[in-house]
DNA sequence: TATAATAATGACTAATTAGTCATTTGTCAA
DNA sequence: TTGACAAATGACTAATTAGTCATTATTATA
């Protein structure tokens, strides 16, 4: 398991110098010190390798800014820490945030672009909810636009810092694009991503299979870790969803329970979806 | 020279499809239906192919904006068609946009890298013109942040349309962002894109050097070109920049008489920023 | 028609790739 | 010390790559 971990991050080091395609196995391995059936031992592929990247950062990253957003209680806060903790978070795991920027859409392989689009609506999702919450129903015309007016801020000011090893003042970025969010909500009356566009190539992620991944991630957390409060959080919440007996407050506290365990920073994003809080 | 023509056409097609390095030169054959052999009569490589690709289009592009930011009389129309004949180009050239989106900073090649950095300069040059034409003294000390602010729609809203087939309605498109860049232009009061930020990472491209330049590619499209008004319009401004004689008028035309020849768009935006206008 | 010049071919090389598997090395308990 | 098991190795395969070059086809000219 640590040599997984070990791969994991000198793989990553590479592809954010190179791409995926420009980096081989041999030179990963090289870079790791290690053998190239040893490289086999832990991924099947140089594909589930990458996969596994993907997944490991967008869960993390995701996970994280959804619980900033559905728990900061202070609304005049909310914006400015969303973008603290995004550039923030892009900075920490710079490598990953490098080859984002870079692969986005890329690569034939059909299985990361639909994983990367799912990523990407569900990070969408987590802007509108925040957009809701921050400026209510005055905008909800204009709500797409601001949407993409704010992942065009991220993607332009994340390359200045990303590609170009600038000093960074996440403060004042922070406070100078909550200035301009601001702006933008309150007096653009000319949107053009209206509801239907977005219908247009959102195809919907339907419920009920959701309900069923969401179970499935459990089992295969709750195998996975040892004895701990996390387990038995997850044990119970899990009975939870199978039949609904426990009090609001119970749930959202074995959801507090597991939030902060590196592995069940997705499911916990998942749950509180699922229970709506 | 037409052979030339046909591998650019379907390369590109290749490329926006599958990104360089998952394109192979026997694919490319296969595509243009002919040989091997063939392609290595028209590209001494690959990467030859691919960097007469982005400078056919980089230079086109680049010209006619700076073109329109230049010489667009109508300070009230310049930015509606500013981002008009933007969005316009992408659409026309989307197989090329697409390429400009996903290959982006990538590749192992320290050329392209570079190629693409110099574009991206001079593509922010001609967009600082423009605010300052559009805004004058007021915004000097936001001007940067509007830059990539502005870059931040293109590159978002252009995503929209290219890799999604949405139905475009590109008057709207362009109304919507000439508010939000005005909104965003007459209110920001943080900057955080700095004058001493920009010059950290801009090397400055020198100017000495320029001017050789500009005789060098103005011999090599003279040769290129056959008897036409063209070719002696070059001629008169080449001994126009070795020793001035010509009055302003005389040059302006001059220039204008070769800024729709399509081999000579990136000559006259050279010679706009040479001649300063 | 005959000759020269040019254009086009595709089998070839040498290098590199992802992935495999027989073999070796290391680590235990008995 | 032995024997059993797991961990790790790297030479190997088969496929693919960019680029070459002797050969053939086509065209223009005399």
């Amino acid at each position: 398991m640590i040599k997984k971990q070990l791969i994991m991050e000198k793989a990553l080091e590479l592809f954010a110098k190179q791409g995926f395609e420009a980096t081989s196995v041999q030179q990963i391995t090289e870079h790791c010190g290690i053998s190239k059936g040893a490289f086999y031992l832990s991924f099947k592929s140089k594909d589930e390798l990458i996969l596994e990247l993907i997944n490991h950062f967008m869960t993390q990253f995701t996970s994280d800014i959804d619980y900033l957003v559905k728990n900061e209680e202070n609304t005049e806060e909310l914006l400015y820490k969303f973008y603290y903790s995004t550039f923030y978070s892009f900075h920490q795991h710079s490598d990953f945030a490098k080859i984002l920027m870079k692969e986005q859409m890329r690569s034939l392989n059909e299985e990361f672009i639909i994983k990367m689009r799912y990523y990407d609506q569900s990070m969408e999702k987590v802007i509108l909810s925040m957009v809701e919450r921050l400026y209510g129903e005055e905008i909800s015309h204009t709500k797409y636009d601001l949407i993409y007016c704010i992942k065009g801020f991220m993607k332009t000011y994340s390359e200045l810092f990303l590609f170009y090893n600038l000093p960074l003042d996440l403060n004042l970025l922070a406070q100078s694009l909550v200035e301009k969010t601001n702006l933008l909500a309150r007096h653009i009356t000319i949107p053009f991503i209206s509801q239907e566009l977005i219908q247009l190539f959102q195809q919907p992620m339907n419920e009920e299979e959701s309900r069923e991944q969401i179970l499935e991630i459990m089992d295969q957390k709750i195998m996975e870790l040892g004895d701990s409060i996390e387990k038995e959080s997850l044990i119970l919440l899990k009975q939870q969803i199978l039949e609904p007996t426990l009090s609001p407050a119970i749930v959202k506290g074995l959801q507090e329970n597991i939030r902060n365990h590196p592995h069940c920073k997705w499911i916990s994003y998942l749950l509180r979806s699922y229970f709506e809080f």
